[in-house]
RNA sequence: GCCGGGGUGGCGAAAUUGGCAGACGCGCCAGACUUAGGAUCUGGUACCGCAAGGUGUAGGGGUUCGAGUCCCCUCCCCGGCACCA
């Protein structure tokens, strides 16, 4: 490292401590809502929301002011714009490591917590980010996680009513389960269960078989959870996408994770006789006309079709199987059928010849874990149960198999195998010998369909993609977006299927058994849940002094025994909630942080939420990493408010920015290991906190990944030196003064035209979120400033107010160094004059032949065919249309001029 | 494999959306001031060439008076998903 005493260029040291004690004292940056004093009604809202952090440990690093200094540049300019500005700052204080930490050291989470806070809070201040503490809200404290706990019960207390696509109160219910329907449910359900972490986890939470905090292996195991129903929504959460402006790829990551497809569910019966031939009749799909009515009514009222809750078999065989498949025009081509290993069928179909087999082969598939059985994907594996089912079109027995390419949770749990046109089932029956049947055709053959045999050779390769239905009865000779249309109403009709919508998304499992949560406000009494009273609020975690995970899966507020008993007979759940349940909602509590009667109250909630054209949050900036877990889980808390009527719009966040990753400066992602972590205090106290907002910003693009680099930190502190020697220098006794050269003189015509170009950039860029740009614009502007003298004090202060947003510290120094008037903070953003930045004179390039071969200057309203004459005198125009004919002479206004000549 | 984003000087990047490629900054070179410079200031800096000139935005083709920008093909990097029937 440098030596300790390097002179400063300028002393950030001093000037920056200072501003931010005005400020605070000021509350510069508080803002009224709607009723308070200072109010003012007349100002348009504008809400710029960072993501708030988990206070680590282990402190900021430099990702963090990335977006923070993006959106504090927006807030401070909207605010100079004349605009209320709410830009809050919280702490997503629950969750995994403070425990962890805590189980270590034998510290209480809640102390530890409480000191990363304060040192956050210190690092984020002292980068003078203008944010309205006042509004500070913390996941941890009673006075919030009370009301997290009151949304909970608001989904414990609704239903999703199909009719009207909303949520609704329970109440409105007519079925004699309600607890079969509520939006917050208890299930008895195969969940991701991380014995290093002993708590379960949301399938969000589990990348590649480990969980996505610390990497350990994540087990399936069967426990009672607690769920949340956001299945739901899966379609509203496609839906109203729509009309966010958020990025593309995240919009696309999320519809993707709700993967929402479109086929049909079709019943296979089983062949009861189970070996031996087909039943006679079976035969050729018969036209809906000639079905027997009422024996397909019975046959429908039998919708059994969904894998049984439990998995206690029934002595009788099941009649059919449902299968879920996105080309029921395929229908045809099935030539066998696979069901997940858990299936709770295969114990009833599986025939005594197979069972050895078939025993062994589930509990191979039980001993993977997730990991082990997406790694092995190439190798398909499988046994045959001995069964058949019954293809309800052609009434071919085909048999049924087991394979753990099927999973369990997707669909039925099993499907129709159609090898000659889906890649598995090809490689499936290409190890196992089974027969494979094209059914589609790339082109339209006429007259190779009708009534021909499907005993054709087989296809020699998979044809996953669309054509034309063959070999499929009625269905011939259809595109096949038709044949999919017709064999669904013809299944329809005949009652053995209907068109099904099915969606990759699981419902949320929503309970963790760790003690750093929100406790559920949940009794049980009689081996039933009920929901405390709201009065109740808020429940807070038991004082423990053992909050170890019990590593049984019972959670660590078991060990509470006082606490767990509510009366003579009914005990406290004992489940908490995870982390992402305080920032569901955490925007919506900055509105109205201290409300002791509502969560936060109806008038700041359509202020800050609903005011505006599209409403919700105006700018919400932050990392991409929370693509489908924040985003996903806050969009549905959201909605479901939204249909209780308790906010104003239908979706939270209206724009959504993504920050790009900062590397290390050997363009590694920054980590301990590799030694290249930036710790944003060491910038602070070498190069100010002013120069590290300015070098974050201009990096290059907000979205991008970009390595970090010292000596840009340094040329972004030379250029506020610079600016700082605008005004400032230092006289014979080492002090700084204001610089004779600074007077009040008018800027020239060439001074006010960089002046006003910088103004209506570095606005636009703001607006843009350019800031690597507008700081590029300022460092022209200050260039061309630096040489003058005199130096006009009025341009010298515009640069400085459109300067403030990024280097508020150092103007607002200069701006009271130059008696400014107040802050500069609540300046007003200035504005420019169009007529100042025209040229009296435009210099053209001249290309001929689309090639630069000279330049010309001449009168900005010079009339075309002047330019034109001017251009094809020049010497070098000459030169090169030499022994040329000029076919045409392009003389683009403004631009440039092109001569075309051979 | 599928989806998304990207490939421009030695480096980070700009480019008014089809109009002078490389703004601004870093680095480097030269000079000034200096006992000194890791301070400050001035000038230079895409590549080849002494020059005239030529060549250049991953590679190839196309549209156009004109392409980093639009269209087609290929390659490479980053992120996400990944047996979802």
């Amino acid at each position: 490292m440098s030596t300790p005493e390097r002179r400063k260029p300028y002393p950030f040291d001093q000037i920056e401590p200072a501003w931010q004690r005005v400020w605070a004292e000021r509350g510069t940056f508080k803002v009224a809502n709607p009723g308070d004093p200072g109010f003012d009604p007349k100002r348009p809202k504008y809400y710029v929301l960072d993501m708030f952090p988990y206070p680590s440990g282990a402190g900021l690093h430099v990702g963090h002011p990335e977006g923070y200094t993006a959106t504090d540049i927006i807030g401070r300019y909207k605010t100079m714009c004349g605009f209320n500005v709410l830009h809050p700052m919280g702490w997503d204080a629950f969750g995994l490591p403070a425990e962890q930490y805590a189980i270590k050291t034998g510290q209480h989470p809640a102390l530890t917590t409480a000191e990363n806070i304060a040192h956050f809070k210190g690092q984020l201040q002292r980068i003078g980010f203008g944010y309205d503490w006042s509004r500070e809200v913390n996941t941890t404290d009673a006075g919030y996680l009370r009301w997290t706990q009151w949304i909970f019960l608001q989904l414990y207390g609704s239903w999703f009513n199909p009719e009207t696509q909303r949520a609704e109160p329970i109440a409105t219910f007519t079925g004699d389960e309600p607890d079969h329907v509520r939006l917050a449910y208890v299930a008895e359900a195969p969940v991701n269960w991380c014995p290093e972490l002993g708590t379960v986890l949301a399938n969000e939470e589990v990348i590649d078989g480990k969980s996505e905090v610390g990497g350990h292996p994540v087990e399936r195991r069967p426990m009672r959870q607690w769920m949340l129903r956001i299945t739901a929504f899966a379609q509203r959460l496609i839906d109203e996408l729509e009309g966010l402006d958020w990025p593309i790829g995240i919009k696309l990551l999320q519809q993707n994770w709700i993967g929402r497809s479109e086929g049909a569910e079709v019943r296979f019966e089983i062949d009861p006789g189970r070996v031996g031939v087909p039943p006679a009749g079976a035969g050729i799909l018969p036209e809906p006309s000639e079905v027997d009515v009422q024996s397909l009514a019975d046959e429908r009222a039998d919708d059994s079709g969904r894998m049984p809750e439990s998995a206690g078999g029934t002595p009788n065989l099941p009649r059919n199987i449902p299968v879920f498949t996105t080309r029921p025009d395929t229908l045809y081509g099935a030539t066998y059928m696979v069901l997940a290993p858990e299936h709770a069928f295969v114990d009833q179909i599986v025939t005594e010849e197979q069972l050895a087999a078939v025993e062994e082969y589930r509990e191979k598939t039980a001993r993977k874990s997730d990991l082990d059985r997406t790694e092995l994907a190439k190798e398909k594996s499988g046994v045959w149960t001995g069964a058949f089912a019954i293809n309800p079109v052609n009434g071919e027995r085909i048999p049924i198999w087991i394979a753990d390419y099927v999973l369990p949770g997707y669909g039925t749990g099993a499907i129709m195998a159609v090898p000659a046109h889906d890649e598995r089932d090809w490689e499936f029956a290409r190890k196992f010998a089974l027969p494979i049947r094209a059914v589609v055709s790339e082109t339209a053959t006429l007259g190779l369909g009708g009534g021909s045999s499907p005993c054709e050779a087989e296809p020699l390769e998979c044809l996953v993609g669309e054509g034309f239905a063959i070999h499929s009865g009625p269905l011939d000779g259809l595109p096949t977006r038709l044949a999919k249309a017709e064999i669904i109403s013809r299944l329809e009709a005949l009652g053995v299927g209907k068109k099904t919508i099915n969606f990759k998304l699981r419902d949320w499992l929503f309970s963790r058994q760790r003690y750093w949560g929100e406790p559920f406000p949940i009794v049980w009494e009689n081996g039933r849940h009920r929901a405390l009273d709201e009065s109740e609020l808020p429940l807070t975690p038991p004082p423990l002094d053992d909050f170890k995970p019990t590593g049984t899966g019972e959670p660590p507020l078991a060990k509470a025994t006082d606490w767990i008993r509510y009366s003579e007979t009914a005990t406290r759940e004992t489940n908490t909630m995870p982390q992402w349940a305080g920032s569901c909602w955490y925007y919506l509590r900055y509105c109205d942080p201290k409300n002791g009667e509502r969560f936060v109250s109806r008038e700041a909630e359509q202020y800050w939420m609903g005011g505006g054209k599209p409403g919700g949050v105006d700018l919400y900036v932050g990392g991409t990493e929370h693509a489908v877990l924040h985003l996903l889980y806050a969009r549905f808390w959201h909605k479901v408010l939204h249909d209780l009527g308790y906010v104003s719009t239908p979706e939270p966040f209206q724009r959504l920015v993504n920050q790009g990753l900062i590397l290390g400066s050997d363009g590694q992602k920054m980590s301990k290991s590799r030694g290249n972590v930036v710790n944003p205090d060491d910038v602070i106290v070498e190069y100010g906190a002013d120069a590290l907002r300015c070098y974050e910003m201009f990096m290059g693009p907000l979205e991008a990944t970009k390595p970090w680099s010292m000596s840009g930190v340094e040329g972004v502190a030379r250029f506020l030196a610079r600016v700082w020697r605008l005004v400032m220098e230092e006289n014979q006794l080492g002090e700084w003064v204001v610089s004779p050269a600074v007077q009040k003189v008018e800027p020239d015509k060439a001074l006010l035209r960089v002046i006003h170009a910088t103004v209506k950039k570095v606005g636009e860029d703001i607006e843009e979120l350019s800031f690597n740009t507008a700081i590029s614009q300022m460092m022209i502007c200050t260039n061309a400033l630096v040489n003058l003298n005199p130096r006009p004090v009025s341009a010298i202060r515009t640069l400085l107010v459109v300067l403030a947003p990024f280097a508020p510290h150092l103007a607002e120094e200069l701006w009271s160094r130059l008696d400014g008037d107040g802050l500069i903070a609540s300046q007003t953003w200035p504005t420019y004059d169009p007529a100042l930045l025209v040229m009296d004179e435009v210099e053209y390039p001249v290309q001929v032949n689309g090639k630069l071969r000279d330049k010309i200057t001449v009168s900005k309203d010079a009339p075309t065919a002047d330019v034109e004459a001017a251009v094809l005198a020049l010497p070098k125009v000459i030169e090169h249309t030499a022994g040329k004919t000029i076919r045409k002479v392009i003389v683009v206004p403004g631009r440039l001029v092109n001569i075309v000549a051979n």
